[in-house]
DNA sequence: ATCCCTGCAAATCGTTTGCAAGAGC
DNA sequence: GCTCTTGCAAACGATTTGCAGGGAT
């Protein structure tokens, strides 16, 4: 077993919850194929498999993964989430391609420091953050668009 | 005729689209009353006047509201969108208490300007972006959890 | 005449939920 | 037995859309 299924698992256990096939067959799936990716992407990708998969619980098991912090989540626009799960790298904000819908990754410690910074200066306890920068990626620019927007 | 109000009938008219009692009275209230709103608020709102104007053309006016540039659009979680009328005062993001739900505004040049860096440094083409802090306000801090998350 | 605008109701779409059956302890 | 988990289908909720009637030019 992989060793992000297995701290998944133990994560279930230490919850006295129940460790399923169904839990095993998509977090597997999650650490495996994807990095970034949608509800509907890795459920599609299960109902490749021979074992059926609902909706309903692939939604539910990336519930588990995000509390777990294996795994988190991104809004879109338009009440769309994207999913990305966890190395133990640090954390990230994105650059996201208003053409092609790419997303670059990037860190910046002075910006994170400035968040800081700002919250504690407003007396706001900061619990996390989204910072995702919209624009044109360098390959659509060269394109110069052939794409349609998503 | 307010300010804001002209601006609007200005972008409808070069647009070559036509200037509407229900554009006019939902301009007004945008104007009038709210500085966060969602397209809800701004129904219900509208609905205590004497005109009825349907939750549709709510939609589509802010959709040219948005357009025109004199008021954005912000998403929160769960596919909600607030909006927010500009008054030509600086770009600016939020503080968001996920408590109580409120906003604190702010702005940080110094953040501004690596997200530029890091745009060009990708050759990514900037057209926007978005930063929302999230956390418990010094209210909420206070009050320990008496009120429920939104 | 030809657009544009509106209201209505239905559709959309990702996500959530109620419920009954099944599985694990 | 009691709880947890699942699949199904229906519900959800904010937003969008198709359509027909009415207005402006």
């Amino acid at each position: 077993m992989k060793n992000e299924v297995r701290k998944f698992q133990q994560f279930i256990q230490k919850h006295n919850l129940l460790w399923s096939s169904e839990r095993e067959i998509i977090t597997e799936q999650v650490f495996d194929n994807h990095f970034h990716f949608t509800a509907d992407d890795l459920f599609i990708q299960l109902s490749k498999r021979d074992k059926k998969i609902s909706r309903a619980t692939v939604y539910r098991t990336l519930d588990l993964l995000e509390k777990s912090g294996l795994v988190s989540k991104i809004q879109l626009q338009h009440g769309k989430h994207i999913y990305e799960h966890i190395f133990g790298h640090k954390h990230h904000d994105h650059l996201i391609c208003q053409k092609c819908g790419k997303m670059i990754e990037f860190h910046c410690e002075d910006i994170e420091e400035w968040q800081k910074k700002i919250s504690s200066e407003n007396n706001f306890k900061m619990t996390g953050h989204s910072l995702k920068i919209y624009g044109i990626c360098a390959d659509c620019m060269k394109k110069k668009s052939k794409n349609k927007p998503k």
